[in-house]
DNA sequence: TCAAGAACGTA
DNA sequence: CGTACGTTCTTGAA
């Protein structure tokens, strides 16, 4: 069996989701791992005596210097295909599977050598190829196995009588047909008009290829024409899709006859790599046996046992090590699953398990679970507050790679124990296979947390112990509190909006004589674009932008009553949509309970869904009624809302000790006005309203990466002016260019970035030779770490405040984070204590050179509060 | 029915 | 050619 590496690991490259197969130190192995998975499929199905693969060295070969162009049409060979070939090969090493290269040869040319020689030595020849043109290698002893249109790991098979078929020529012939016919991908034209059809006919009539060239004159019409015309292309053609069968190898076909496998060397590199899955199979594949792997598979699943609520108490009671725990959450639980690595036991939730297992529950031994937020809240609805929280696989999964959707547990127990969850299929009324039980997902919870704990580097550790974990608990209280939001407010306001937005419409139908749906952006570009002949915008993949950037550009250059007509539309109709969406999640109890996904973000911020509270409209004094729709509730006296000032800027005058800008922040004198004297060179009290708005936008922008470009777009002023801004600014703050220049580096160094409590994002991005590619993951580490922290410090802050006012024994409570913003609901006569404690933790929460400035309101409702 | 794309709300 | 999110609507294909 000889093997196209290139070519089959190129297609599972394009084959696999390059973000499932990502090792932690962000390598990517989509296209090792498709190649070896095919591979061992291959073997352990043909089981060849003699093997190997052969890879081309680069685009450059013998015939690129006959004929520059060919192959010149195809794009560049991705650089995150082109890193995992020497992975590939090293697998093949530890595989004992010769490799096989030589410079200005391609892999089809060593291919067609082996296989010539191998059956001249009386071999029966496998080739494995993705290239066409080893079809002319094939002949009685030579099969071809060739990826199917279906799928990479569909191989047909093809012999003589199956090319026949196929093809309707002899092996030999096909060459022939493809020099008539020509490679677009490999950038041969061939003679025009012609197809495989044509072509077929003709060497059919003629015999060969030479037969045909020669008496061509015979051929009538259009076709024959254009063959007379291109009998050069096709000689050259024929000449350059002929593989070599005589290469010079060191090694000939006896030379490659199956070799043990060194089993450590297999381990070693599927460990870096991450592969697990792949690993029995591999020693399957080759018939070897890997004792670490037996062991493994030696652990079966154990079975659930079902315990009455006394047994599973004591049970517990005796344990000492860390127990997982997986409830069936509801309204409250309905069934209760714990497991050691060794021991399971379960059984269904009601009034006396509750009784029987509370003690445990709320005692300090500690529990880890898989995504403990919704069980938490289901058991505090049981009355039962869950303590020793000591590990959650989701966080901890979250933490190690936060860009990748291992939500579920089968996820995780998938990536870190190369094992299968068994799950029901959903999709059948009565499952075939059963799931596991909640015990069965606790024992593999427990195992998944072991792993995890490995894997973990400590910084990361310590963020979830010391943060995420507490956050976690918090976030439940929240959720399960609510926010109490008046339906009268919201509906008043809606239909109002309703009316408005109903009247532009007509409006805006009268002004360009006939209706649209206005919320249509295919429509509107008709009408924009092509009925009224406004200047075209910036493109998007459908067409022309008509976002509102793009309306007020349209605006500025020629205005129209349109513009203005549909504009408000929007305004008035997402305002609408806004209140609709957040008046249906209003429940019977006046409240909405949103749900925080705290692993829903790549920084380590939350994020809010069902619905996003996080995104309530502010900006304008009338989006702000939807706002004083947010009451204090029943029981309660006022809301208090307490946000950060700047608190990002301070985190990047912190980490880059900018002396200039930790003056800004130290003096009391407000920031962009302190900055705005700096960079125009005027005192504080001579800073204009515009000075200052430069400057805010500067500043602000920094934090994200702002480019000259960027700068000039959003203040709508001269690109030289954004750029002599920023020259002028970093010329008085260079700590702060230094830090940021120096931040990216470091990231591009090792790979991450970190934030001021050990936070870390990876980014594999930031040396890839793409330039788009390369420079979005450059802003994002810009940053990530100063978003991050800020993000670490509100939470710090969160979970303290919360412990505060149960330890205190208030019974106000935070309800809200929009992560620089608390909003809480305070009890009667507890104003005094509430604002202290969140004075005290949200000013503590970081020791940072700069102060952290919190703004603190109060009112009725979340308007009146921001004041 | 589903996914993609556009648009837009927040920090 | 500014980071991080979630939701809604339209559209076209399955």
């Amino acid at each position: 069996m000889v093997v196209d590496g290139h070519s089959l690991a190129y297609r599972a490259f394009f084959a696999l989701p390059v973000e499932n197969f990502t090792t932690r130190d962000n390598q990517h192995t989509n296209a090792i791992y498709g190649f070896l998975s095919m591979f061992v499929n291959l073997i352990k199905a043909e089981q060849p005596t003699h093997l190997a693969v052969a890879f081309d060295t680069s685009r450059h070969s013998f015939r690129t210097d006959e004929y520059p162009e060919y192959k010149a049409t195809r794009s560049e060979t991705p650089s995150e295909f082109r890193g995992q070939i020497p992975l590939l090969q090293d697998c093949l090493a530890a595989m004992s599977v010769p490799v096989l290269t030589k410079e200005g040869i391609e892999a089809d040319d060593i291919l067609a050598t082996l296989s010539t020689q191998g059956s001249a030595l009386g071999y029966d020849v496998l080739v494995v190829s993705g290239d066409r043109d080893t079809i002319q290698l094939v002949n009685d002893e030579v099969t071809l196995l060739y990826p199917s249109v279906q799928g990479v790991s569909q191989l047909k098979r093809y012999d003589p009588a199956a090319v026949q078929e196929r093809y309707g020529v002899r092996p030999e012939q096909y060459s022939d047909i493809a020099a008539l016919v020509g490679e677009t991908s490999d950038n041969l034209p061939g003679v025009p008009k012609v197809g495989e059809k044509t072509a077929v006919k003709w060497l059919t009539q003629f015999g060969t290829l030479d037969e045909l060239l020669e008496r061509s004159g015979e051929i009538k019409g259009v076709v024959g024409g254009n063959l007379r015309d291109h009998i050069d292309d096709v000689r050259r053609n024929r000449k350059l899709n002929r593989l070599l069968t005589d290469v010079e190898l060191p090694v000939g076909p006896a030379d490659l006859a199956v070799a043990p496998i060194d089993a450590q060397a297999v381990r070693d590199i599927f460990a870096r790599l991450e592969f697990r899955t792949l690993l029995p199979r591999v020693f399957d594949a080759v018939g070897a046996h890997d004792e670490d792997a037996e062991t493994a598979a030696s652990v079966d699943l154990p079975e659930a046992v079902q315990a009455a609520a006394a047994d599973i108490a004591s049970w517990l009671a005796s344990q000492q090590d860390e127990v997982a725990l997986t409830l069936v959450p509801g309204a409250r639980p309905t069934r209760i699953g714990v497991a050691t690595a060794t021991e399971l036991r379960e059984g269904d939730w009601n009034e006396e398990m509750a009784d029987a297992l509370r003690t445990w529950l709320e005692s300090d031994a500690p529990k880890a679970l898989h995504d403990a937020k919704p069980q938490v809240k289901a058991l505090t609805a049981a009355g039962i507050r869950l303590g020793g929280l000591a590990y959650d696989t989701s966080l901890a999964g979250w933490l190690l790679r936060p860009s990748f959707p291992d939500k579920t547990l089968g996820d995780l127990v998938e990536r870190y124990l190369g094992e299968k969850l068994p799950e029901s299929d959903p999709s059948q009324l009565v499952p075939e296979t059963d799931g596991a039980t909640p015990s069965q997902e606790a024992w593999f919870t427990l195992r998944t947390a072991h792993a995890l704990r490995d894997e973990l580097p400590e910084s990361v550790a310590t963020v979830l112990t010391d943060i995420e974990l507490p956050t976690l608990l918090t976030l439940a209280d929240m959720e399960t509190a609510g926010v109490a939001v008046s339906h009268e407010v919201l509906s008043t306001f809606s239909a109002e909006l309703g009316a408005r937005a109903e009247g532009i419409a007509q409006d805006a139908y009268v002004t360009i004589g006939r209706e649209v749906n206005l919320g249509s952006p295919k429509q509107l570009q008709e009408v924009l674009f092509e009925e009224l002949q406004l200047p075209k915008t910036r493109k998007t993949k459908t067409g022309y932008s008509t976002d509102a950037a793009s309306l007020a550009d349209i605006q500025e250059k020629s205005p129209h009553i349109f513009l203005e007509q549909l504009s408000q539309h929007r305004e008035a109709t997402k305002l609408r949509q806004i209140i609709e969406s957040l008046d249906t999640a209003i429940r019977d109890d006046h409240r909405i309970h949103t749900t925080y996904v705290q692993t829903g973000s790549q920084t380590g911020r939350l994020s809010s869904t069902d619905p996003n509270l996080q995104n309530i409209p502010v900006r304008t004094e009338e989006s702000r009624r939807i706002r004083s729709a947010f009451e204090v509730g029943e029981g309660y006296e006022t809301l208090l809302t307490a946000d950060y000032s700047q608190i990002e800027m301070r985190i990047m005058a912190h980490l880059s000790g900018d002396e200039g800008l930790i003056e800004a922040f130290n003096s009391g004198e407000d920031l962009h006005r302190f900055v705005g004297a700096r960079v125009f060179g005027v005192e504080p009290s001579e800073v204009t309203p515009a000075m200052r708005t430069k400057v805010k936008a500067m500043s602000y922008g920094l934090v994200y990466g702002l480019s000259a470009f960027g700068l000039s777009k959003q203040l709508r002023i001269e690109q030289s002016e954004a750029k002599g801004l920023m020259t002028e600014y970093f010329a008085r703050f260079g700590a702060v260019r230094d830090y940021l220049r120096a931040s990216v580096m470091a990231a591009k160094e090792v790979g991450y970035t970190e934030t001021i409590f050990g936070r870390r994002r990876p980014f594999p991005d930031l040396s890839s030779p793409n330039r788009v590619l390369r420079e979005n993951a450059e802003r994002a580490a810009l940053n990530a770490p100063i978003q991050g922290s800020a993000a670490d410090i509100m939470k710090i802050a969160l979970f303290r405040i919360h412990d505060d006012l149960r330890a205190a024994d208030l019974s106000s409570r935070v309800l809200l984070q929009i992560h620089d913003e608390l909003v809480v609901e305070v009890a009667a006569g507890e104003w005094d204590a509430v604002e202290g404690i969140v004075r005290d933790r949200m000013g503590g929460a970081a020791d940072l050179s700069v102060p952290l400035d919190v703004q603190v309101g109060r009112g009725r409702d979340w308007n009146e509060a921001a004041h």
